[in-house]
DNA sequence: AAATTCTCCTGAAGGC
DNA sequence: TGCCTTCAGGAGAATT
C-alpha cells in the first residue's frame, strides 16, 4: 500500500515523462473514487503544461499554469506511464493523456483521489493542517517529544498521525519502531527525548532505504513502468508473525493497535 | 483536544 | 465447485 516511499518512487518515475509536456486530454472511466473526480476536469487540464511534479505527504501534485492536480493513491493505487492508446484493464479508472504517453491511474479499491485546485496548493483543505515531512528539517526528536507531552496513546498511532508527521503508514511505522527498539503499544508520553531522537533517525533511515528500493510491493503497488518495488525483502517484522525476530530469534508477534495490524518483537522492543 | 469508530472499496483467504 | 464471511487498509468525518 502506498506510503511515502511508494509515492516518492512514483513521483520520480513519472516526472521525466510528463514535466514540461502539454496535456492533450483526460479520460475518466470511473469518477467515484474517495471523492468524486471533479466534473468537466478535462476542460481545465487540456492545453496546460506540467510545470512541476511534486509530493506533499502522500499527495502527488501536478502543477500547471492555472492550478494543481492532486493525486492520492489511497491504498491500492498506482500510476503507470504507457504508450498512448494502450487498452485499459480492470480498475484503470483515469488517463491523463499526452502526445507521447499516457499517465494511467489504476486503483482497485478506489480509496485514491484525483482533485483539482486553482488556488495555492499548500492552502488546500487536505494539505493545510498536515504535519512536517519526515525527511525535512523540522521533523526531529524535540518535535516528537514536545507533541507527545499532551497525549498518551500508543506511539505507533502517534507516528501514523498526519498532524505529527506525514507519510508514515502502517508498514513503515512497524519497521521504524522495530529498528528503534520501541514497543508499538508504549504510551507516547512514556518515551524519553533520547529515544525519540533515535526513532526519528530510524524513520528517516527506513524511508530513505525504501525509496532506494523503489518502495514495497505487497499486492497492488507497481512503479510507473510496471516493475514492483523491492523493499518487501528488507522488511524485518511487517507481515512476519510467528517468524523469528532477525535480531534475537524469538517469534514476531502480531497485534491490533488502533484498528491496524502491528508487528513487533516483544523481546527487542520495550 | 484527543481518542475511537465509521466509512468508502475490492480481492484474497478460510470455512463449510 | 461455490457461496458465504472475514479481513486488509489511508485517512477524513463523525462520534465519544
Amino acid at each position: 500500500m502506498p506510503e511515502l516511499p511508494e509515492v516518492e518512487t512514483t513521483r520520480r518515475g513519472i516526472e521525466p515523462h510528463i514535466l514540461g509536456h502539454e496535456i492533450q486530454g483526460l479520460i475518466v472511466r470511473q469518477d467515484r473514487l474517495r471523492w468524486p473526480v471533479p466534473p468537466r476536469l478535462e476542460n481545465r487540464l487540456r492545453g496546460q503544461r506540467i510545470l512541476r511534479v511534486e509530493r506533499r505527504a502522500k499527495y502527488l501534485l501536478l502543477q500547471t499554469g492555472t492550478g494543481t492536480l492532486l493525486i492520492h493513491l489511497g491504498m491500492s493505487g498506482s500510476l503507470r506511464v504507457l504508450p498512448p492508446g494502450t487498452p485499459p484493464g480492470p480498475h484503470d479508472h483515469i488517463d491523463l493523456v499526452f502526445q507521447h504517453c499516457c499517465l494511467r491511474l489504476r486503483d482497485p479499491r478506489r480509496f485514491g483521489a484525483v482533485l483539482w485546485t486553482s488556488e495555492a496548493v499548500a492552502g488546500h483543505a487536505l494539505l493545510r493542517h498536515l504535519g512536517p515531512e519526515p525527511l525535512g528539517q523540522e521533523f526531529n526528536g524535540e518535535w516528537l517529544y514536545r507533541l507527545a507531552r499532551r497525549r498518551h496513546g500508543p506511539v505507533k498511532n502517534f507516528i501514523m498521525d498526519g498532524k505529527v508527521v506525514v507519510g508514515v503508514g502502517n508498514i513503515y511505522a512497524s519497521e521504524s519502531l522495530f529498528h528503534a527498539g520501541i514497543h508499538p503499544h508504549r504510551p507516547c508520553n512514556r518515551i524519553s527525548l533520547n529515544r525519540y531522537h533515535r526513532l526519528v533517525e530510524e524513520i528517516r533511515r527506513v524511508l530513505i532505504s525504501a525509496i532506494r528500493q523503489g518502495g514495497t510491493s505487497l499486492r497492488d503497488f507497481q512503479r510507473e513502468d510496471g516493475r514492483p518495488g523491492y523493499f518487501a525483502q528488507e522488511l524485518q517484522v511487517y507481515g512476519r508473525e510467528r517468524q523469528p525476530c532477525p535480531r534475537c530469534g524469538q517469534p514476531i508477534r502480531q497485534r491490533r493497535i488502533g484498528q491496524r495490524s502491528s508487528y513487533f518483537c516483544s523481546h527487542c522492543q520495550r
